[in-house]
RNA sequence: GGCGACUUAGCCAAGUGGUAAGGCAGCGGUCUGCAAAACCGCGAUCCCGGGUUCGAUUCCCGGAGUCGCCUCCA
């Protein structure tokens, strides 16, 4: 089956290009630290991951580098608010991204280099452009001629005549006046006395331009052609579009073969953004109750990666019910498969073993088809449903478990939140004497037929974030949010 | 003003030229001391109006609404 994606450069679905040697080679553009990262950020991270999950889980070898751009005119700016240097101000925020990143199960890129590590080689690509002579300098600045390079619109489908300076209302008249065209866009922009960083440069102290930065680390650190960029919609104009400018003027070659953007996280009715303040954190989240794993689920089941997704906060609580649901069924299977013993069948002969092959491949499909997650995942609740009857009804075995459980396990291996879960749920973890004491007195209660006392246990429990399942084998508890 | 996208049940959402997945919530039932968990049952004139077609939610045109980008943005 041919894994086939979205490519933004043509507007279609496409195969995913295959390197020629060596791994696939993946960009995806990283955080400006100089805040927290909210949810919508974390969507796109997550989707990222997605891909590269389901790349790696087909056999496919990639070699993932993200970048954190840890300079600019915000993080000058706040820096110097704060009286720190840039590396201080930075680097908790830094530290904070990869918290998020591992909290939400998030495979870590290969690399993440900074831009503050690759000046010199930012530099050197614009001594290249230079040479190609699409850049010319005013005032310490140096900035790329749009003009130069013809194919400039394309990724973002805009015609270059029909920009209008200020058309988004975001930035101030005063920033174009040096320029020669109001589409041209900064290289190199030369310090200010007030910053807290600058480095040295054939055009005197200054610093990078953003664009600059992604097209010289992709280069350095992937390859002058790459096969994957991604980023949120957000980038492909004029980020995206000024990288391929930058990176193709100085080369003369293809710059990305395939293009991935993910769609914006909306809040009543807007994109989550820092300029709108709308943001939710995951630390916000978390302290409102919620598992950084129930958010990935949400995130990746939410909605397709290229539709908009409307975040409501209630809207985890039924995600975290799905989740919990996916991981129950989990646990049944597996300890049924573990509990079956030599006699077991084999799983061809088992009902549920068909439903798991079915469910599996019906999930590789769909992920297949432009990574359409929540289409996939209906074919696991279809194996929940349809496996928890079997199993009910004594019409499926330990095989039959087995294979359900290996099922689930592959559509978790791009998941990534349902076996996390299920381990958390575990109710052979470790109970706290007050809790064990309070189950074994409601259970003497229940035999003394003292129903009123072991109902107020069980509320007792519940507080304590232990919920209790009477079963005809006995009692059972498991941890609940 | 230019460009692009979206509109499917109370909510979140897949998908298809032959009358529509899944989840959450809700209601009824089985089971249970009662619950919980699990299972069973129940819900959609697919934004509106034209057109093409034997047939359109799906394609085309128009309209309405919403959102995004137009040099800070995931």
């Amino acid at each position: 089956m041919t894994f086939r994606l979205h490519n933004t450069l043509t507007r279609s679905l496409e195969p995913v290009p295959t390197p020629e040697s060596g791994p696939l080679l993946l960009y995806t553009c990283g955080p400006t630290v100089h805040g927290r990262a909210h949810i919508g950020n974390l969507r796109t991270f997550v989707a990222e991951d997605c891909l590269r999950r389901h790349l790696e889980s087909k056999g496919q070898a990639v070699r993932h580098v993200m970048n954190i751009t840890d300079v600019d005119d915000k993080i000058l700016a706040k820096a110097r608010d704060a009286g720190s240097s840039l590396a201080a101000f930075t680097a908790p925020f830094v530290e904070a991204f990869h918290g998020d990143l591992a909290r939400l199960n998030v495979r870590p890129a290969h690399a993440y280099p900074r831009a503050t590590a690759y000046i010199e080689p930012m530099i050197e690509l614009v001594r290249r452009l230079q040479g190609r002579g699409v850049t010319y300098a005013v005032d310490g600045s140096v900035y790329f001629r749009v003009d130069a390079f013809p194919a400039y619109g394309r990724l973002a489908g805009l015609d270059v005549a029909g920009l209008r300076a200020g058309g988004s209302g975001r930035v101030d008249a005063d920033e174009y006046e040096v320029k020669e065209h109001v589409r041209d866009f900064v290289l190199w922009k030369a310090a200010h006395p007030q910053d807290v960083a600058s480095w040295p440069s054939p055009y005197g102290r200054g610093r990078p331009g953003w664009h600059l930065e992604c097209s010289t680390i992709a280069m350095a650190e992937l390859a002058e052609t790459i096969d994957l960029h991604c980023g949120g919609v957000d980038l492909i104009f004029p980020h995206h579009e000024n990288e391929i400018a930058q990176s193709e003027a100085a080369t003369g070659r293809p710059f990305v073969r395939h293009w991935l953007h993910t769609e914006h996280l909306q809040v009543a009715g807007a994109k989550m953004a820092k300029s709108l303040g709308n943001l939710v954190t995951l630390s916000e989240l978390e302290a409102q109750g919620a598992d950084p794993l129930t958010v990935r689920f949400y995130l990746l089941t939410g909605a397709h990666y290229r539709k908009k997704l409307h975040f409501r906060a209630q809207d985890l609580a039924g995600a975290q019910e799905a989740l919990g649901r996916l991981a129950g069924f989990w646990r049944r299977c597996a300890a049924i498969a573990q509990a079956g013993g030599p006699a077991q069948g084999q799983a061809a002969d088992d009902p549920l073993g068909g439903l798991a092959a079915t469910a599996r491949q019906r999930f590789e499909q769909a992920l297949d088809d432009d990574l359409d997650v929540p289409g996939g995942i209906a074919a696991a609740f279809d194996l929940v449903r349809d496996g928890n009857r079997l199993l009910d009804r004594g019409e499926a075995g330990p095989a039959g478990a087995a294979a359900a459980a290996a099922a689930l396990a592959a559509v978790d291996d791009i998941l990534a939140c349902i076996r996390p879960t299920a381990d958390q749920q575990l109710d052979d973890g470790p109970l706290t004497p007050t809790a064990r004491e309070l189950i074994d007195r409601r259970e003497a209660a229940r035999r003394r037929g003292d129903y009123a006392a072991a109902d107020r246990l069980r509320v007792e429990l519940r507080a304590l974030g232990i919920a209790l399942e009477d079963q005809p084998q006995g009692t059972r508890w498991r941890r609940v949010g």
